[in-house]
DNA sequence: TATGAATGAGCATTCATTCAT
DNA sequence: AATGAATGAATGCTCATTCAT
């Protein structure tokens, strides 16, 4: 009898495994040898739960792209514009975590160069993660339907622009700083 | 005496068509060969002007990050609160050339993960061109001495976050539609 | 579970692959291809069972140079004296067996000039050979131990010697004639 | 008007160079660029003075064979017998110069595996060395007619057997041991 | 299900060779 | 005569992929 094996959290095992290589080492180093070492198996296990390696980086993108959007792990928010905060907050590089989810965004956004349902898939999840924003924007009060995904794409710019600057020279940007600089910029908008 | 070749010259020449390959179809998919045909050359005239590939892309990379900071080519302004517009919205994805910038940085980051040199370089130039932001925003007038990197890390931050998303999402975002967003968002802050 | 294999002796099979090529083309026209294709495999097995081909040769010479030092082979000697008269002719060139591990020390030799490494197992095993035949003198009375050594390597010089030319003119030096050569120089020196 | 260039010498040039480059750092590695810049030139000197690779290195191991033979730069034999005792000890690797010419040779029979012309330019050059030192054999009444070759054979033999030891284990024998050892053995021989 | 041996296409890289100047 | 830019075939090597066990 063949031992039962929870299909998708073992693909979750392996891109979680391919995801910390992209981040250590870059997408162009990753080898699928190496990926099945860091996750504890051999090579054929990989070709058991994704048909290629392309296979396996869509899902590793796709996964830290839809944990980005969840609201799972998050503190609990007392107001919507908390929970506004929070999500805007959670696009910094504060920990290695989220700077595990940038890596794999750069690598996703350098593939996608050339593979067009990458390009999709990475579209969709940026604006659905917008229309998550665009929603708290609106029951926060702070803009009305027709101005609220404006707002959002404001907010989002700020905190992806200063993130970006935060992977380049990490040295300059401890993750104090990060908060302090995003809400140097948001607040007036958030204020209205 | 065989012809003698402006090294400089070619050596841009070649890095440009690697660049455009970066562009067209991702670095992972960059090959030795493609960008010697991109070029009009053969693979053999790459060893000559490059080590290796490495170098190749090195060389790619800081020329791309070199012609951002340059204000060659930019037109010529009026009041340092003018050049200082320009220095940040040439940071959009509005037109090929600066599209094949952010894809050509995107990469480059992507490499940086597991190459300390590229990131070093990455992050010098991002510093080199921050330095020449914070001066505009001295002459500008908008902040004092203590302010004015903050100030401009503000703008950068801003501009940056835009064309990240222009980047993911090139239909929402046209040239036009950049500029406002990134006006909105920083009017406020030059104007004191 | 998939087939298992045993490492030393697929590493010994394509040693003797690439011996034989060696032999055949010498070592400057030895491709890893070719040696798979000797060995009846593709090239990836190579880079399966040796890192990079230099390993392939070092572990091809020291296999060869193994070879010579072992007894496993040699009828059985009824007296020290027997052995030794057995161990310095089985460095003449009296068939291909013999002619192809001169043909491997030769190409190691050539090779040894920019490698240090394999320059030192060379050396090594030929001290080794030495210390063999040193041994055999000994106990076959010929020479006391001050004496001993020198005498092994008069031995082993005039067989090098002798296998050398048949090596440069093989023609002249059909195997009958290197044995009489051999013994018309050694033989006194043997009789003490 | 050309320069005028004495062809012969330049070839002589060149291929001293690369026999330099041979026994620094083996067959294996010389390239023509290096062989070009050990002398001095650039590589396009080298298809000037010959067609290809081969024809240089065919070239430069005729060389070094032919000054082995040469008496050129021995010193003057005053009988039969001393020249031949010089004969046979030019074979030993006493200095720079007798180290040179035997990785020279070693690299020859490298490439000699496979490449019947070289191989057969190598069995010339021994055998003209063989019918010299023959005749000296003869010349100083050790040996007659149908003996002398047999003799000059055993003669080359002990030599060279004893400068292939030195070769592998350059340590273990200085020049002078070299020459002691070498007499151990012929002396009897010579003395008839 | 999991293994890892084996494949072989594709890559960067080397380098002898050509040739315009 | 000499240069060195340019060529491109050939090589070592990597690695995604396949598959027998």
């Amino acid at each position: 009898m063949p031992k039962i094996v929870d299909i998708d959290e073992r693909r979750a095992e392996l891109a979680a495994a391919a995801a910390q290589l992209i981040a250590r080492v870059g997408v162009g180093a990753v080898t699928l040898r190496e990926v099945a070492a860091e996750a504890g198996w051999t090579t054929g296990v990989l070709t058991h739960y994704f048909a290629d390696k392309r296979e396996l980086l869509l899902f590793t993108f796709r996964s830290s792209m839809a944990r980005r959007a969840a609201t799972r792990g998050t503190r609990a928010a007392r107001s919507p514009l908390e929970a506004l905060v929070q999500s805007v907050e959670r696009a910094l590089v504060v920990d290695e975590d989220s700077r595990r989810h940038w890596m794999v965004m750069i690598a996703c956004s350098a593939q996608a160069a050339g593979d067009r349902e990458l390009a999709d898939a990475q579209r969709d999840a940026y604006r659905e993660f917008r229309g998550r924003v665009t929603e708290l924007v609106e029951r926060s009060g702070i803009a009305g339907e027709e101005e609220a995904m404006a707002v959002a794409e404001r907010l989002i710019a700020v905190a992806d622009g200063i993130a970006v600057q935060a992977l380049f020279d990490p040295a300059s940007w401890p993750a104090r700083r990060q908060v302090v600089a995003l809400h140097a910029i948001i607040d007036p908008i958030l204020a209205g």
